[in-house]
DNA sequence: TAAACTGTATTAAGACTATTAATACAGTTA
DNA sequence: TAACTGTATTAATAGTCTTAATACAGTTTA
């Protein structure tokens, strides 16, 4: 379910808030879905749970968890995580673009590249709801 | 010419890379233009000379200067720096395209979201090189 | 030539962060 | 009660960033 990536200069506690996001917003987890616990976790990858506890901390913060003591963490509200992603892909893709056009690349020439895509959605074997 | 910021949590030798890299594109620094030393440059910032000498390292194994001992540092073949720059738009471009698959969204979608920016164009007034 | 600049290299020390380890407490569940 | 949950704390370790203080080598300039 995680993946650390020790070559990655980014702290672990870091990587673990990230991998959980993308299986949020992918739909992989869904709302009220019980997280792994800080401890199961920690074995699993072979760190402490201090380490997990802290990217559940910062997971929380950000309104993608909450946690209840003595039951475990769960998945909040997805569907406006997943919306509010959206938004974020949406403003981002837009400042790319643009600066594509100063670059010098014709809109079709962007879109080329898009449709060029399609035939490599293959290779990427992970399904999205 | 150059900022630090301390909430910064990246080092600031990145910043400084980061910060030359921008002017680098804007064209505010052009080929073989020098660049500040590393003594002044460091005084300017009120660092030490050897956090902008590690910066200047970097830059020049990324190939944006090159050094002559004695002589400077000075801003590498802009042709280069240009297809950088396209080279890490492309990759920016696919990797927030994949992205886009993963929220649902057809490469038509974001096809068309590009040639709707067409009409767009006329707003941004920015000039560009 | 001498002084003042340039890049480059090295070594040591301090500060900060991430991570680990070892506990402990509190609440829930079987 | 036993075994699970989240949460908190303290101490030690490891690694990176930054600083400081030099030193050496090459270039420019007065």
């Amino acid at each position: 379910m995680i993946t650390l990536d020790y070559r990655d200069r980014r702290p672990l506690y870091e990587q673990v808030v990230e991998r959980f996001r993308e299986l949020m917003f992918q739909g992989i987890l869904k709302e009220n879905e019980k997280m792994p616990s800080v401890r199961s976790l920690a074995m699993e990858l072979s760190i402490t749970p201090n380490t997990i506890q802290r990217a559940y901390v910062e997971l929380e913060r950000m309104g993608m968890i909450y946690s209840v003591k003595g039951k475990g963490s769960f998945v909040a509200d997805s569907g406006r995580l997943r919306s509010q992603r959206m938004k974020e892909w949406e403003a981002d893709f837009r400042r790319l673009a643009e600066e594509g056009l100063k670059l010098g690349l014709s809109p079709e020439d962007m879109a080329d590249r898009i449709r060029r895509m399609k035939t490599m959605e293959e290779k990427g074997g992970e399904d999205h709801d």
